[in-house]
DNA sequence: TTGTCAAATGTAAACGATTACATTGGTAAT
DNA sequence: ATTACCAATGTAATCGTTTACATTTGACAA
């Protein structure tokens, strides 16, 4: 691989002159400036980026820093694609690092992206005291908060309105009759858990209906705990006749006991899921379920994070998008 | 951050002592090692990785590029988290370049990858010429390629069997009684498609059935094609009783295309698709699939790499992964 | 005492870029 | 002719490591 000191041999010139014809500072006369890029050209070089970060922190490593919470969930996949989407058309690359709710791994993350000089972070806490999260928030470095916020700090914050979203799926359950409505919750310690806990007793209240907590089963947020939870919900004396799965891994493991055990969706049983996925209407029936807008997400929070790290000091900013309701056959028409 | 220079002062040595310390060169003095391993503790001292990878070639970089064609890819994700467990495992960390396959962000994104100084490559072609990855090759950097190979070309590669794992799929149709079994196949150009194509012929022969040209058609690999080429095999004067998709792509547009027909499964028409995945078992019926055991792929090729990082001339190695055929309910029983 | 050797540590160059500052050469004003 | 100034380019320090080579120290033998 060619260097500087190559291009600038080869065009007679110093590399000063070279790197000043690359960073397109206009001083450099027509013709020398012609005689660089040619030789540039012939040499097939490309800048070093490990050279231009070290000399720097000025200059703009543009690599982004990403810390996932499990990239097996589809959401998350969706938020992924919005992000590099975003960071591709800004000249930037991301670093993934899947810490698979694992806390070691998450800090061991943390260290190498840091070490690495990434410009900013875009996080999904695994929890809302996070502490690494927060030292590096305090550290003074450009993060953005996905999915969830942090508790005590602020922090840029791209999310979703889950409230509203549980809100419209329960009602709507509620409208085809259902009154006795199941509840399979994500791990109990999480913003977002809560929140559409909240949705769900807003609906309930509003319509006068009953609050059971023999219904209302928290989960590990994960597929074979949704499946586990269901089969418990299924198998009460009284047993729900609908049931909302507070995310997408939840609601395939609860398609998958709905399915062992026969059951008629949506006769037997009706369900609604948070997060929609694109092949949802390859289920069969089609399954009804809050949309949340992951592409977005990850496109906004990038471009949250590039405005951050250009401006460190601009005030904090938090976006809520809005969930919408992806009417489909599992509850019933 | 604190630097070498700022742990030196600290513990009253020279930098190359911290140096050395820190890259366990024994010859140093047990109490000068504590002394900077106390000031090390004490600053919270951690190498700048960038740094160390201008430094020298020699050392490695730690890093892997991996070029992903389609992130949205349920078996890509396995084989971004096999690989990120062994890199993970070894010390190393992965940058994901998802170039959707579109040429120039390939492109792109192995300059970048290259001017990071990453140690090798895990990629998938995009096809099997792919002029891009060639001369990474013979520009002599470490390379993996997954789920498909290089023509002519000598490359390191893992994949599946895929002409025997149609086969099996396919006979297990026949062994249920279709004799006129329809096959939806991936991009024309790719060599999986042209293994799957010759699994599924060799059933067809081996069991002297009738390899109709008209109910073989070829899709673009994807969602929206596969529900597409689908609907034409219902339409036609004399469909075939069970269809065969190329991938799970493929498969989830056939089942959405299927569900809003209205037909049953098995029933009215039999499916099995290459590509297992996490949730197969939460379909209604639960589909019988061709599990390629993307996570060990994944573990595979990392495996591979850092190896011929490590000896740069050990000789080009092959691994061919069984695939196992899931037998659910979506072909009959 | 002096010389030799090995062990322990230090010095400084190098990696490839950016950039403050210095230098050069030319033009125009006095 | 001298001065001043500007445009164009060059020089060299710098970022944080690694490492070849140099230096220091102390022990031991002659």
């Amino acid at each position: 691989m060619s260097s500087l000191k190559n291009v600038a041999d080869m065009a007679g010139v110093s590399v000063a002159t070279v790197s000043r014809v690359l960073n397109s500072d206009d001083v450099v006369k027509e013709d020398t400036k012609q005689k660089v890029l040619a030789a540039i050209k012939k040499l097939n070089y490309t800048p070093n980026r490990v050279a231009q970060r070290l000399r720097s922190t000025k200059t703009n490593s543009r690599i982004i820093g990403l810390l996932i919470p499990d990239i097996q969930n589809p959401f998350y996949v969706d938020v992924i694609r919005g992000i590099e989407d975003y960071a591709y058309a800004h000249n930037s690359v991301v670093i993934i690092g899947n810490f698979s709710q694992d806390e070691k791994k998450e800090k061991l993350y943390i260290d190498i992206l840091k070490s690495e000089s990434v410009d900013g972070f875009i996080v999904a806490p695994s929890n809302e005291k996070d502490v690494y999260i927060k030292a590096l928030i305090e550290d003074g470095f450009p993060i953005v908060c996905i999915d969830r916020g942090m508790k005590d700090v602020d922090v840029d914050l791209v999310k979703v309105d889950n409230q509203q979203g549980v809100f419209n799926a329960v009602q709507h359950l509620i409208g085809l009759g259902h009154t006795r409505i199941g509840h399979v919750t994500g791990k109990p310690f999480l913003p977002t858990t809560h929140e559409r806990m909240a949705g769900y007793e807003e609906a309930m209240k509003m319509y006068d209906l009953e609050i059971d907590p023999e219904i209302i089963v928290s989960s590990n947020s994960d597929y074979d705990s949704g499946a586990e939870k269901t089969a418990h919900l299924l198998e009460l004396e009284n047993p729900p006749t609908a049931i909302f799965t507070a995310n997408n891994l939840i609601t395939l493991g609860a398609l998958d006991t709905i399915n062992r055990r026969g059951l008629r969706i949506p006769e037997d049983i009706a369900i609604v899921g948070f997060d929609d996925v694109y092949w949802a209407n390859s289920l069969n029936p089609p399954l009804t379920a809050v949309r949340q807008p992951g592409f977005e997400i990850g496109r906004r929070s990038c471009e949250l994070l590039i405005q951050r790290i250009n401006k460190p000091d601009r005030s904090v900013a938090s976006i809520i998008l809005k969930t919408e309701l992806m009417i489909r056959k599992s509850c019933g028409s």
